[in-house]
Parts: C-alpha cells; sequence; structure tokens
DNA sequence: CGAATGGTTCGGTTAGGATCGAACCATGAG
DNA sequence: CTCATGGTTCGATCCTAACCGAACCATTCG
C-alpha cells in the first residue's frame, strides 16, 4: 500500500501559511533572523521558533549560531527547486515581490552585526592572511599592525571587553570566511569614518563610494 | 506580511499520506478509478472520494467520467515536477523500507509523466548540453537537430500545443536535471518506438534491452 | 552587577480536517 | 425490473497541530 519516498512529511513542512512565507522570505539566499522571519510570517516568535524548529529537523532548513542571534536559510539547491515547482500553480497571477536593485548590493557589502561582511569583507579577510596581517592562530602580526596604521587604526586603543579581538565568521552570500570579533568592528568603523562607505538606512547594505572603493582597494595591494 | 505565491495551498494537498500515495500511483501519467486509488492510499472509498475532490478542486488532478467510471490523471507535467522536487527529500537519508530488486531499476530508468528520468534520462540531458544539442536557453541548436533526425525524429512533425517544447526537471534519484517538455516525451517515444526499451507493466520502469543501450549509447557519443 | 534583546520551552485552548459508518444516487448486467 | 457495483453525501468522532501568554535561558551592553 503506503509505501514510496515520504512526500508527504516534507509537503507537510512547506504546506503551513507562516512556514512557507518563510521560505519564499528566503528564496533569494539570504539568511535571515528568527525575528525578521517572525514578522514575515505574521506570527509571534514563540510560535516561530517552533516553526523553525521542524523546518530545521526537517533538513528544509539549516541554522547557524552568530552571537544571540540564529540565521536561518534554505538548505540548498533542492529546496528552492521545490518551492519554484509549488509556485508554478499560482504562477497566473502573483507578480514576485523581490529582487529590486538593493539585492546585488547586498551581496557586494553589508554589515554582519557589527563588521564588514560579503564580497568585500571576504575579500578583506583573505587579503589579511594572505599578506601575513594575521598568523595562523589570528593572532595580528607586526605588519598587521603597520596595515591597520595606515588606516589610523591603533588595536592598543580599543576599549577593553571579554569578546575575542579576531573571529572568523562564515559568509552567507560568499560561502568563505570574513572577519569578525573586535577588530572586525573596529574596522569597518573606520571604514565609515573615512566616509569610503555609508549604511544604507533601513537595510543591511553598506554602500561603498567609488573614491572609497578605490582607497579600500588601495589599501589592500 | 503574507503575499506572494500561496504555495500552502497545494503543499497542504501534497501533505496527506493517503493523497500524496494516490499521486505517486499516477506519476506514470496512466489514469486509474477512485476504487483503485483508494486501495492504493490504503483508504475507504468515502476518504478517497473526499480527498480526489479535493486535489480535482486544487487543479492537481483532472477526471474523466467514462460510463460509471471516473478516472484520474496528474493535471500536467507540472504536477509529476513537484512531485519529483518532493521526493528528492527522502531519497538519500532514510534507509528505505523497501530495497527489492526493483529499486536499482526504477532509479536506472523510469518514466517521468510521459519523458525519460533516471540515470538514463540524466545523461541524456547533460550530454544535450555538453554537446551543444541544445543552446544555454534550452533552445534546440542545428546539431540538435541532426542529432535527432538520427533517431527519426523531426521537431517540425510533433503536433503544435502550447506546452514548452523542452523544460527541465529535477531528477528525484540522481538529483540532477533531465529533459521535460514535449521534446522529452517525443524522445522517449521513439525509443520505445525503436524496441530500445519497453515499459514494465504495473510500475514506472522503463526496461532498455542490452542492445538497445548499446544503440542509445551510440547515439550519444 | 542589572537591563535589554534574541530565542526557546511549557501549558492550555482551539480549529481544521482525516476518517469511517450509513444512507443515497447512478450506471450497467441479466 | 432487480441486483451488483462504482461513487458521493452526510454526520459524528477523534486527533493533530497551530497559536499565544507566560516564564525562562543566553548573550551583549552599560
Amino acid at each position: 500500500m503506503r509505501e514510496g519516498p515520504d512526500i508527504a512529511r516534507v509537503a507537510a513542512l512547506v504546506a503551513d501559511p507562516a512556514r512557507s512565507a518563510m521560505l519564499i522570505a528566503l528564496m533569494d539566499g539570504r539568511a535571515l533572523t528568527a525575528t525578521e522571519l517572525a514578522g514575515l510570517g505574521g506570527i509571534t516568535k514563540q510560535t516561530a521558533s517552533s516553526h523553525l524548529a521542524k523546518l530545521v529537523d526537517g533538513e528544509v532548513l539549516t541554522v547557524e549560531a552568530q552571537g544571540r542571534h540564529r540565521y536561518f536559510r534554505l538548505a540548498g539547491l533542492h529546496v528552492a527547486s521545490l518551492l519554484e515547482a509549488l509556485m508554478v500553480f499560482s504562477s497566473d497571477a502573483a507578480p514576485p515581490l523581490r529582487t529590486g536593485p538593493r539585492d546585488p548590493a547586498l551581496r557586494k557589502a553589508r554589515i554582519c552585526y557589527d563588521h564588514l561582511a560579503g564580497e568585500m569583507g571576504v575579500r578583506l579577510f583573505e587579503r589579511m592572511q594572505a599578506d601575513h596581517w594575521l598568523a595562523d592562530d589570528l593572532t595580528v602580526t607586526e605588519r598587521g599592525n603597520d596595515k591597520l596604521a595606515e588606516i589610523g587604526l591603533n588595536l592598543g586603543n580599543l576599549p577593553p571587553s571579554n569578546r575575542p579581538l579576531c573571529r572568523a565568521c562564515l559568509d552567507w552570500s560568499q560561502r568563505r570566511q570574513h572577519l569578525a570579533g573586535r577588530m572586525g568592528k573596529a574596522i569597518l568603523d573606520r571604514v565609515l569614518a573615512l566616509s569610503w562607505a555609508r549604511r544604507l538606512p533601513e537595510s543591511r547594505i553598506i554602500c561603498f563610494s567609488p573614491e572609497g572603493e578605490r582607497g579600500f582597494n588601495r589599501w589592500l595591494s
């Protein structure tokens, strides 16, 4: 009788309006927090938490904990394919709501909690390692201190804290690591203070000016 | 808040075990009666009747009344694609309950609505792309037409239809794409007409003969 | 150390829907 | 016509799961 792959299990996960709203919101590959998703689904965070746990358990979503946030994202391409296949049914109407010009910008550079992420953040971090600003254990080398001084940054002046100075943080859009920790924050602060870039209100986008990007690239080279 | 396409509606239709069992049974494109489907779903005919009404109402199935029978079949290719997309999830993990000798055959070649799926289908599709039978936008190139002519297929002779000529369909067992659309159907029809393969009754398996497989491979090379 | 914020757990309520028995309608066979 | 069979409708039961309030845990900030 009832055999074969258990299609109903996954379908049931998508079958709830709140869950499907959250899934659609994640279709562009972004990673969103539980409270953001609760808002998008029109439910309280308790309910969202329960839904998200089910989706993760069902391997439809993956989580990544960062600080006190938990970032949820689709578990892979096959999930997006499934959602696309479902959208075919309601396709005749329903103009898609997303993918304004903001998305590419978000991939290029954005704030991740308090430090730089996206393409620019990843490039920074990889350059710091390749050029030995950082040692393998993520401590700052002498050359690192020199380079930081070039943009007016002296780690000795940072406010004390028990938060680690350097930490690697997984970048969702690039799937590589970028620099987090107090130093990540300090560098972003300098980038903003130098007017190399500015934050766009109501979003996580960091917008580099043309001169700012040139300055940043020159600094890395 | 909650906008966008109402994917939860269709997902809910598939989310019931009895309904999904019936849908899977229909994946080979056959049309079955309500009582047959009731048996396959492991439910009484009253319940099945209710389920089937919902599926028809939701445009997942179509009915055809003949005498005192009512034949149900999938509403279209997009339904089969959806079911395949769902099967992707239960394929890798979840030690399947049944691994008789039929499964390998099913993975090797099977019918997906009306076109070739499984290992053979995926190989065909990848070859078509690598060897430029198809352009990136899935239109048929001149070389493609030549190769199709080799097995006696002329796309100009296909019956007109508004169904797309070429479509990619995610393959459940392979997690890659295979060829659907009118051309996918036409190729499978030729493969069967050439006696390269035949359908096994009561299943979705497409069984290639040794010579048939050789012919198929030679055609691809 | 609080205070603030992001998230989870628990308990109780509620609504939807899957299920089947029984009765009913429609078609076809004899 | 009568009977058997395919299918639907109705009503009642029962179970699941979505939901939120409230309390709780964890992390960061001052």
